[in-house]
Parts: structure tokens; sequence; C-alpha cells
DNA sequence: GTGGTCTAGACCACA
DNA sequence: GTGGTCTAGACCACG
């Protein structure tokens, strides 16, 4: 199993499987469709409480980022519900005044902030 | 004032006043020298508890955003010591792959991703 | 439980905690991975109020000296994240200067002070 | 004069002001006998307020670095009064303790410990 | 009057 | 049960 997860971090541990999750999505290594470990695998693999899985479960669902079929499994969705796009900007606009905040604060200057998120960007492969 | 909160959030209070701090540095609203609102007067303008201000401050004079002098006042610093390079970079990273993460799980294409960072860079004025 | 403390010193309790932890841990008395006692029960053993020990927690924490997993309990961390060894020698400066204006004060010569942090760090073990 | 004061460190001001003439005492710049500039000297000098030079002053008199003569002016002093070799010591022993807790929380060695301080000890010369 | 510390006690999020 | 946040109000150190 590709997810791995730190007690330690003072991050709770359902947002680290949340981000983890999300990040391989966006990364491609899990794709519309695939299977999800059950909540209870999961659990045991990571050594860790079966509810903290559903709860990172629940709110991936609820962000129509894996879909739950009952009594069935749970699978990777094929995204998140058609948004318009300007809400979808509309969501991301927090995190990108953040990012730049921060950056600003770490006497980043514009070009070298810009180019680290694209570095990251990069990881992910692709144009889309 | 320029601060305002919204203690319905979830998001702590005390993070709140921080996140609007920088902002306000990072935009040059705040400039080194400055004065702050004192404790008790912010706190009674957001009408909180001077606690939640007390922390928020404390927490930012860690960061070495801003300097508190005992029976003087709080002022804006003049921006935190000297970090090496190397060490700023490696601090804003995570942030930056957070923002891709997020920005791809809205299926935003990168160029619309750095382009909205950028946005909210350039508010911020000048180069540096 | 090792940790005792003087609330009539002067020195703000949760300081005299942190300082402790900071000894027990440099002395190999606390190891990474220990569990700290917890908020309650310290504050309890002590006889002072809880937030007196989250405050020396939270700023232990924020060293990198311990780390806390919420609904888990506090645990001593395996150290702070690697600084440059150059970061660290100027964050050390400062006090080996104080360290020895205080000693010449004192009219202790040269070799007597450096003597006496060393018998300090012997008592620590090893060599690393 | 040799004195400089930084009102936003933090570290109160008197504290500042007994720091930098123990240091020019232990360092040689200032000798036994030399006259102390004037309270309200001082205080216009730095821009600070006469009472925080006084406190300074009150708490370097008890501990024997200088010594006012009613009427007549404030002087450095020959020495703090004759402890036993054994008090001196002793007092010494917990700022020895702290140098050592805090140099091995940096992960620096032994020796680089032992080093830096012997570093900080030449800046001040000769053996005594 | 300013910030810093401590106490007391409530409520919530997490595991 | 654990840590995290917030409120309320007291007392002290500092300038």
């Amino acid at each position: 199993m590709f997810l791995h997860v730190n007690p330690s971090t003072g991050l709770p541990i359902y947002l680290q499987i949340q981000a983890q999750v999300k990040q391989a999505v966006a990364a491609g290594a899990l794709r519309a469709g695939d299977a999800m470990p059950s909540v209870r695998k999961l659990a045991s693999d990571l050594r860790i409480n079966p509810n903290t899985v559903a709860r990172a479960y629940l709110e991936l669902e609820r962000e129509g980022v894996i879909a739950a079929v009952p009594g069935g499994g749970t699978f990777v969705a094929d995204g998140p519900p058609g948004l318009l796009k300007a809400e979808r900007v509309r969501r991301f606009r927090p995190l990108a005044r953040q990012v730049a905040v921060e950056g600003r604060q770490l006497r980043l200057s514009r070009d070298e902030i810009v180019q680290l998120v694209d570095e990251e960007l990069k990881a992910f492969g692709g144009k889309s």
C-alpha cells in the first residue's frame, strides 16, 4: 500500500490520509475506477483506528474524490462533480493567497515562488 | 482597524489573526516599525478575549513578524533573522506541494494554477 | 516523576518544565519515542494548572523536542529537524557569550570555566 | 558611549544594560575606578527612561560590579566581595549546566561546545 | 498602560 | 482520555 502515516507530526491522521489520497490521484497513481482498500484493511495495515480511516474516507467522498458503493467497496471517483470553472477558481484562491503570503514572509522572490510551485506541479506529469 | 475575525469558521481565531497580520505585512499595509494595536485594545475591538490575541501575537513574535517590548507595546519587526536560502526553500516546499495537489484536484491546469498564484503575488507589489 | 517545580523562584513555571525536559533528554533519561506524562496528569502531580503544562509542552513541541498527537498523547521526538550546522552554531553563540561573561565576572579563570562546562557535558555521557 | 540598547528584542532593557556593563568589565573596557555615566546622562543618551537605568545600576551594585558614591557619582568596583572559590563555582554551575544542555539540544558535540565557549573567552584576552 | 504569567473551568476534535 | 481552543479574571514586571 502506497499510504503511510506518521502519528507524531501533530497533523491529524485522517488529514494525512486525505492529503495522500488526493496526492496519489493528482499524480495519476490512483485512477478513476480503481478500488480503494477497505476501511478495516487500511486501518489494520496502518495500525490505526478504523474510525480514523472512516472519517478520512467520509470527507474524501464529500469532496467527490472517492465514491463508496454500499456493500460493494470504495472506488476512486472520476472527479468532483462538474463545478463551473469560476467556482473551482473561487475555491482555489484562498490557498493561492496563502502560498503567496507565506512565500513572501520567507523572503522568496515572486519568480522563486512561482517556480517552486511549478516544480511540484511538474512532478505530477502532463498538462491537463 | 484592518483586522476582522470570524469565530464560526472552525479555524482558530488566533490563527485568523496571525494570517491577517502576515498578509498585511506581505502587502505592505504594515511596515517595519509600525505599532501594532495593544493586546487589550485589539481584543476589545474584535470582541474576543485578550488571551487569544496574546497567543496570536506570541506566535507571530516567535516567527519574527512582530516584536513585543514589555511595558512598551508591540511593533512590526523588520523580518525574521536571516535564514539561509536553502532553509527557507525547504520550509516553503510543503506548502507549494499542497497548492499543487489541491489545484490539480480542482481540475485546474498547470498554467492556470501558476497564474493564479502569480496574481496573488502581484497584489503585493514589487519583485523582491 | 522526575520533574519538580518551584513556583517561588521568579522563573516562570513553564520555563522550569521546559528546561527540565530538555535536560532529561540531553542526559538520556528520556529517549525518542518515550511517552511523556499527559498534560492533565503532570499538572495534577505538580499541583499546577493544566494550561501551564500545556504551554510548556507547546513550546517544547515548537522546538522539536517532543511531539503531541491529538487524542493520542505526547512523545519524545527524535530531535529537531536538521538545521544546517552553521545555523545551529549561530544560535548557540549568544549563550556561549553569556557563560563566558558570567564566568569571568565570578573571577574564574578561562581554564576553570571551560572545565566546569565540560564537567556538565560529561554528565551526559558519550561524545556525539 | 559604548552602550547601545535595542528595545525591540523582548529582553528587558535594564537587563541589556546590565549584560553590557558586565561584558565591558570582563573584556577590560571598563576597569576598577572608572567613572560610570550618571543615570540621567545615560538615560538621555540611550533615549530611555531614567528609572530603567537606575534599576540596572541598582542591580549591578548589588552584585558588586559597580559602586555608587552618594552625591559623588558611580564607579566601577574592584570586583565582587571576596567570595570563597567554592561559592563562586557553586553560583556558576547552573549556567554551565544550561549551556551544556542547550548545546547538546542543538546536536553539537562536546568538543564543539567547549571550543565555542573558549572562543568567547579568548575574546576577553588574558588568562586570569 | 503594556505585555507576561498563572489559575479556573468550559467546550471541542481526535483516536 | 488526550490534546487544542477559548473565556474570565487575577497578579506581576516593565517603562
